[in-house]
DNA sequence: CGCGAAACGTTCGATACGGAACAAATGGGA
DNA sequence: TCCCATTTGTTCCGTATCGAACGTTTCGCG
């Protein structure tokens, strides 16, 4: 990618963030965001359709960030299932903490249910072998659905109540679950 | 000036005021440069012609700042001549307090001949009207300088005894001089 | 409601920047 | 001493950004 893109990019982030912590997503204009990035107006429409586009764009990169290193390593699976899926909530939830300034501007608002759709998108993977209920016919997919929604709504939680750390918010969310 | 000049000069800026809290002005390289400032080489010499005309520019943004808001005000004149050129002695000092981290990396070194012959320049109109030594016959012009160069070295010496205030150097300075 | 201001989204030509390549100069190490 | 690596300036073209302008939409307020 050409350093220019990249530092534009960065700028508009960067300013996007910073204004989310003094202001609702609603409450921020596209100038707002264009004057605090001192990039052009022609600039920022290069790089995004619309304002929304620039939250779709942000969540993608925060999401990109909180799940890496995380999927696709399957090999210390000496472990019990259920540690391992424990291990990485955990994980997770550090890594959502490096973005809890600028969270709650996002998740208060229409714009938490876009941040919300994405996050609960990339979850799917992470309860994809939740335990079967014993002895009862319930769909997996119900449960992992379940899962999932559980998982979304005590992050969303959190950004409200940040004072607690992520192992606490991880024992408050498997203390609430038969599932896991 | 274009947006985009202002950013790739301030990056640069920025990136060479940083290397000189570690390195001296000798070692560090265009290419260092170029790297922390995160800009091409072509833009680097659309810029500056050479690494000395940076420091050059530098220098030329320093005193500008330094020296800004001081010469050119006359009104409150009533006061004695010696006690306003302390008053802008220390105000000088001031501002020249806030570029401390890395003007030892200029003033070591040949780089330090271009900073303080910048320096002096600047300096003559604040020595414009130093007393006349009684009763001798020294030259306007000589006693101009003398205080020039007096104040350019107490400012030399104190990079490389920063743990002084401003009021302090200021104090070594109008005690050690006969002529104001 | 009606109106002025602000924000939106798009267009255009000018230009600063990037990336790669290059020869020349520099500068340590064998 | 020679040699290899690094740094230095310079060149070219493609492109991202700029600035200004424009009509439209939205918004705040009398």
């Amino acid at each position: 990618m050409d350093r220019r893109q990249r530092k534009t990019r960065a700028a508009i982030f960067g300013a996007f963030t910073e204004l989310l912590k003094e202001k609702s997503y609603g409450k921020i204009t596209v100038q707002d965001i264009i004057d605090a990035a001192d990039v052009g107006r022609t600039t920022f429409y290069t790089h995004f359709e619309t304002k929304d586009d620039l939250l779709r764009s942000l969540c993608a990169e925060i999401f990109e960030h909180v799940f890496s290193h995380d999927l696709g390593r399957e090999k210390t699976h000496d472990f019990s299932e259920e540690h391992d899926t424990r291990a990485r909530v955990t994980h997770i939830l550090y890594h959502l903490q490096e973005h809890m300034d600028y969270l709650p501007g996002i998740l208060s608002g229409e714009s938490g249910e876009v941040f919300m759709a994405f996050f609960k998108e990339h979850l799917k993977g992470l309860f994809a072998h939740a335990r079967e209920a014993e002895g009862r016919a319930i769909p997996r997919d119900y449960i992992q659905n379940h899962m999932v929604c559980d998982f979304a709504e005590t992050v969303r939680w959190w950004t409200r109540n940040p004072r607690y750390t992520p192992e606490e918010i991880s024992s408050f969310f498997f203390e609430t679950t038969p599932l896991l």
